[in-house]
Parts: structure tokens; sequence; C-alpha cells
DNA sequence: TATATAATTGCAATTTTGTCGCAATTTTAT
DNA sequence: ATAAAATTGCGACAAAATTGCAATTATATA
């Protein structure tokens, strides 16, 4: 079992939950993925977990912080939070829908918590979203 | 009839899209309001316009930079963009939900815009979601 | 390791959300 | 005012998400 599975059962059970066999198995299915929809996951466990199972699993997951949705124009997909993978934020090409995973800026960072600061917050996380076109497309459209 | 909407219809005919009863409807529910869910405002126009016009025109007004998706957990709302009201950002509480719009801050528009030029991109659109636990909460919860 | 209790799951039904084609209506340009 | 084009509502449909509950699995304790 590796690190990330632990620290998985570890949180499950930091809150009281349990490290049952569907839950690992979904956490599994993200593990070193890309970030997936819904139904990519449903379909990936097809079989193994039910797909009311993989909501429940992935609504409880994103409220003991082990996955984060990232959204993308209108739908959304899953990852495994900064804990599981460096932090990063992704830049979406909307012409071609490329989606980059930039490493975690620390000038931004920063002042995420000065933000956090000046409104006397305590950050859980944070998602930077950018929308743009990419170079490619950039010089493809005329 | 007032400057945003004005700004509105300017924007539909510069795309070439017409500016019918419909679509000012659907702004004008969106217009000096919280974000809403897609099913707020279908309510909010009930019997007046369809929940597939209130789609299709959301879709639309999304193309044309009129309105922007705000996620919030599970779910999204819809607000207009920056072009009808000060560019913003949203810091949201876990514990009680409640979502505070944050005045845009120079520092991280700064860093945005290094970003897209060490990226080569031309930026749209940005949107920053933070979540965290707000003051308030932080003295309750033991 | 066996067992009681509690938590979790799968199933099937249901609700909610979003989409589509097409005829009727509205908008736009002339 | 009128014709052409765009938009809408309707109803049917498809996809996504949720729910209650009985059956199963996990956990804690003996």
């Amino acid at each position: 079992m590796d690190t990330s599975q632990k620290l998985l059962i570890e949180t499950l059970k930091k809150h009281g939950f349990s490290a049952s066999k569907s839950r690992i198995a979904v956490f599994s299915a993200l593990l070193h993925q890309e970030p997936l929809t819904m139904s990519e996951i449903v379909h990936k466990l097809s079989g193994k977990v039910d797909r009311a199972t993989v909501y429940r699993t992935i609504e409880l997951f994103e409220k003991v912080n082990v996955v984060q949705r990232l959204h993308i124009g209108w739908k959304y997909k899953i990852e495994l939070t900064d804990q599981f993978h460096e932090h990063h934020h992704h830049i979406i090409c909307q012409s071609c829908a490329k989606l980059i995973a930039i490493d975690g800026d620390s000038h931004i960072e920063k002042d995420i918590a000065d933000l956090a600061k000046k409104y006397s917050f305590s950050i859980t996380s944070h998602q930077l979203e950018i929308k743009g076109i990419c170079k490619t497309c950039q010089l493809l459209d005329v």
C-alpha cells in the first residue's frame, strides 16, 4: 500500500468514516490520473462500485478534502486535492479545450494568503481557473 | 432604459443576435442580484420565459461574455460579467456557506497577467474561488 | 476469531437538469 | 407593412443526480 492510500485511510478515520473497499476503489480510480468526469469514474468502476455509491463517495471525499471539483466550461471534473499531488492551477484554451496544469505560482499563493488575513478567513483551499486562447489557436484563428 | 441594458443590446447586436424580449427578461433577472442558480432563474421567470429558452439564453450570454458561471461546491450559479459590475472574486465559508464578494485585488490581477504571458495565452477571463472558514464560524466551532 | 452494532452499499425508482426538433411567433431589415 | 430570418415554446427525451430501504460489509469489543 502506498503513502497516498495510507493518507486517505487516515483522513477517513480521522473524520469517523470507514475505509471501505468502494472508497478505496474510487480513490484509486483518481490516483495518478488527469481530472475525470463523474461518468468517467462511474464507467471506470462499473461492475465494481455502484453509481449511487460513487456519487456519495465523491461527496464525502469533497467534504474531507480528498478531492476537489475542477470546473471546465459547463461541466466539471474531479481530481485529488493537493495533499495527493503538487498544488497547481489550470489554464484552459477556449478554442481547443486544451487543459494545462500550471505550477503553483508563489506570487498568487502569497496574495491569497494576504486576502485571507484581510477577511479573517482561515483558508482551506482555493482554485484559480483561467480561460483564454492558447498560442496555437491564436495563430490558426484568422 | 439604463446603461447596462443598452450595453446588453449593443453586445447582442454586435454579435448578430437579436435583442428579444426573453433575452432582456433573463438579463433583468440577473441584474443587481446575487449570483443565481439555473433553477432560480427559471423559477423567477416562470410563466414568462420557457426553461429551454432560459438555458439557450444563458448559453448565448456566456458566449458573448454577458454572464459567467460561478462555481460553488457541487453546483454553479450565474452572474453578470465584470462589464456590468466591478470585477471581483469570491470567498466562501465552508461552514455557513456564506458567499463574500471581494474586490479585485490588483496583485492577483497582475500575477495572472504575468502567467498568461509566460504561457503565451491570451486571457479572456479568470475566476478565483477561495474556500475557508469565516471568522464567526471559527469562533463558534469548538 | 466470533459477534453485535453501526456504517455502507446496491438496487430500483424518482427527481432534477439539460437538450432537441419543429411549428408558431417575434424580430429585423427593407 | 411585409417578407425573411431568428427566436421561442412546447413536448418529448436523455442524462445526471438523489433517495429510501433491505442486504451487505466494516468496526470495535469481547
